[in-house]
DNA sequence: GTGTGATATCTTTTT
DNA sequence: GATATCACAC
């Protein structure tokens, strides 16, 4: 015990030793946050606290796991492996299946992910007749979203003035009726989006005062990751947990809030004193992971933010290098610089490939930095991107899993009804889909008995519907008798999946089948495991290894786990968003240009903007010993070329952090001058100054406001040439212009894509 | 009812 | 560039 609190200086002490009662830790980057949350918990185990009595929230599977790691190691695995330590999503899904029941879910009820909850949305705008164009699923999601995020019903909707009001104002009064009929689908089929599982632990806990306080005194101890990052349902939940005990520990940072987008309220840690008179605050400045250069340069950076707590993170680790910039031509120059720095210092320096991380904002940006680093032969591993379980033929064959486990689950239904084809096509299964509309029931239930629901349907169709309907029944029946690999392979095989799959022999088609073979194999190793990941109360069942239980949190992976060839000796690759929490020696930060990154969906309001710098602060942070800083003129975006500024960011850092800085007073920078900001930007590179690796750079130059384009106006946009605007349709993000052109005629642009200057 | 090719639309960030 | 949707031939 003491050697663990000698290896923590004082403020860190602090936090962990006061166990009792509400505390706040506000830490600092690179300060320690993990290793006080992970000693706090060995603390409270070896002064004997049951480790059933202590609930750990974290924000993301990969924190969850790691913290238990280091838990292991403190203490032992027979004690860590019992405490309640997982995603939000996936304590309060797992507290559902066992009580959900009180709602009336069935306690194997399936987890929508964001496609299935988009595809329930677009069938609704349809059976409801409304144009899909101006009722988008995403937008529709987004409001149901954030509404449930709030914790505002269905029927709280369409009753808040405010919110119909401002649903009238973009022109979409139906969100409302879309949400009431949304929720009804879900509930029909057994089935709950990844808001349910916060919005419905709420209800629960709410309405149900014997399961609060059961959890109450389940959870005497609980302890919050990455708090600034919790939305107002997740505040809520933690609240009333953590009423009856107020042993509670939240450990955040505002500086590094980046979640807002999702719901994230940064209140929520900014009011924490409020709801807990007796609170406790920790502040962790001290950073020991970065270099003074980083950790001032990052200082300079998020200072220029207005909304913030107070802390000074301070380093007593070495000056360290400057930070470098790297300019780029092209997007695969950018690639190739980052690719050959990475050789070089590897070389120079024997460092491993794990010491390099490459974060970018977008995903997309992958692309060209994957393929630098194979030309020179370096080993990488993408996080984030096209997860393993987004895939196409993992999502059919978890589909099937999905029907046979919950057969009410109407989206599993409509994926693999004729997937292999098996003649059952659109026009069927918009009968089924109306007949389950009429007769509430679902689509499992018509395709049992079709020509009891549907008048007129061809006999062969008849028969096609009820061989599936009675294939998936077969299969269900035997959940319990076999094991999740045993049926997991019959289905796959019945289903007709593995024939269609080695028929296909493609190359396409054979990772297509290896994939699958991976899933099949995954769940082999599931049958296999002794240990369960998260405690199961004993009057639960027991470890079952049935194929329901496998597919309990599956939907909540976003990564397949660790590496499969067990090489973990590769540079990293993903957002930024996914890198939070991680550290590197060496951090690559890429695309540092206006529009995307910060990007052009966040140039708006102060708000937004102080997010992305946020976000650039957390990236800068991850960084140890060096961070080298790219952006590239052009770049590919949806298809064709397009150029851009420097980011802002780039001359917001304290330009002494900089490595060999060109950069000249501002008024005399010839690129800030009114003349220059007229010009294109190619021609804005100063004479004489050779394309390379220097920080020579110029400020932003933004695009004409999007409140200056007004109908009668004269605009020139970059393919379309010279046009008048017509007309103005929309507001906010979603405005259109409808535009005619001397070259190509009229056209409708969603102005904040189509970059329109006005003449 | 199925399969093909053309074309519109689109992208932040994640559980 | 990639995917979803649509029109059309079979």
């Amino acid at each position: 015990m003491t050697e663990i609190l000698e290896q923590l200086n004082d403020a860190q002490r602090h936090a962990v030793t006061c166990t009792d009662g509400p505390v706040m830790v506000i830490a600092g980057a690179g300060s320690g946050k993990t290793r006080v949350l992970t000693y706090r918990i060995a603390v409270m185990l070896r002064n004997g606290i049951d480790p059933f009595n202590i609930l750990a929230l974290t924000f993301t599977n990969k924190a969850a796991r790691e913290m238990k790691e280091r838990i292991t190691q403190l203490v032992g695995s027979s004690d860590a492996r019992n405490v309640w330590m997982g995603t939000f999503h996936s304590i309060f899904a797992r507290i559902l299946r066992v009580e959900g029941h009180l709602l009336g879910y069935p306690s194997n009820f399936t987890i929508y992910d964001t496609d299935d909850s988009k595809n329930v949305i677009k069938s609704i705008i349809k059976e409801l007749n409304l144009d899909p164009k101006q009722y988008t699923p995403g937008i529709v999601y987004n409001r149901i979203s954030s509404a449930k995020s709030n914790l505002t019903s269905a029927e709280e909707y369409n009753h808040t003035a405010e919110i119909v009001a401002d649903d009238n104002r973009a022109q979409k009064p139906m969100i409302g009726e879309i949400y009431t009929n949304y929720e009804i689908r879900c509930f029909k089929a057994g089935a709950m989006d990844f808001d349910d599982l916060l919005f419905k632990m709420n209800v629960l806990l709410h309405n149900f005062p014997e399961i609060l306080y059961k959890y109450q005194n389940k959870f005497k101890y609980i302890l919050v990751d990455e708090y600034q990052d919790t939305n107002h349902a997740q505040y809520l939940i933690i609240k009333q947990l953590a009423a009856r005990h107020e042993n509670i520990c939240v450990v955040g940072d505002d500086a590094q809030s980046i979640y807002s987008f999702r719901g994230a309220n940064i209140q929520n840690i900014l009011n924490f004193k409020n709801d807990y008179p007796d609170l406790k605050t920790f502040k962790l400045e001290q950073n020991y992971r970065s270099t003074q250069t980083i950790v001032n340069a990052a200082n300079s950076l998020i200072a220029r933010n207005k909304d913030q707590i107070f802390k000074q993170v301070w380093t007593e680790n070495e000056p360290g290098h400057p930070i470098q910039v790297l300019k780029a031509a092209s997007e695969i120059e950018e690639g190739q610089k980052v690719a050959n720095s990475i050789f070089e210092i590897k070389m120079n320096q024997q460092q491993p490939n794990s010491s390099f991380a490459v974060l970018y904002r977008t995903n997309a940006q992958s692309r060209a930095i994957e393929e630098a680093l194979r030309k020179l032969n370096i080993p990488y591993r993408i996080y984030g991107g096209v997860s393993f379980y987004k895939r196409a033929e993992i999502k059919d064959l978890l589909a099937y899993f999905r029907l046979v486990v919950n057969p009410l689950d109407d989206e599993a239904f409509k994926r693999i009804v004729n997937y292999p084809a098996r003649g059952i096509g659109k026009t069927t299964l918009e009968k089924i889909e109306l007949a389950a509309v009429q007769t509430k029931l679902s689509n499992m239930q018509i395709a049992l008995e079709p020509a009891r629901y549907i008048s007129g349907l061809p006999s062969g169709t008849v028969a096609k519907l009820e061989q599936f309907a009675t294939m998936i029944q077969g299969l269900h029946y035997q959940l319990q008798k076999l094991d999740a690999y045993e049926l997991a392979q019959k289905i796959s095989v019945s289903s007709g999946l593995m024939m269609e799959l080695m028929s296909d022999k493609s190359e396409e088609g054979l990772s297509k089948f290896q994939n699958s073979e991976e899933l099949i194999n995954a769940i082999k190793e599931f049958t296999e495991r002794e240990e369960i990941d998260i405690p199961i109360d004993s009057d639960t069942e027991g470890s079952k290894r049935s194929l329901d239980v496998f597919m309990q949190d599956i939907a909540l992976m976003t990564d397949a786990d660790d590496d499969k060839d067990g090489n973990n000796n590769k540079v990293v690759l993903m957002t930024i968003h996914a890198a939070k929490g991680l550290e590197f020696p060496f951090v690559y930060i890429v695309g540092l240009e206006e529009n995307l990154f910060p990007s052009n969906m966040s140039l708006t309001t102060r708000a937004e903007i102080e997010e992305e710098r946020r976000l650039f602060y957390v990236a800068l942070t991850r960084a140890e010993k060096k961070v080298v800083l790219s952006y590239a003129e052009t770049r590919y975006r949806w298809g064709n070329l397009t150029a851009n500024e420097p980011s802002r960011f780039l001359v917001e850092i304290d330009e002494q952090y900089l490595e060999k800085s060109l950069r000249r007073v501002p008024s005399e920078k010839p690129g800030s001058s009114p003349v220059m900001k007229q010009m294109p930007a190619y021609m804005k590179k100063p004479l004489n100054t050779p394309a390379t690796s220097e920080s020579s750079m110029f400020p932003p130059n933004y695009v004409t406001p999007v409140d200056e384009i007004q109908p009668g106006v004269s605009v020139i946009h970059e393919r379309f040439g010279k046009g008048k605007v017509l007309s103005i349709e929309g507001s906010g993000p979603n405005t259109k212009a409808t535009v005619f052109f001397a070259q190509v005629g009229q056209k409708q642009l969603l102005l904040k894509f189509a970059k329109l200057k006005v003449v």
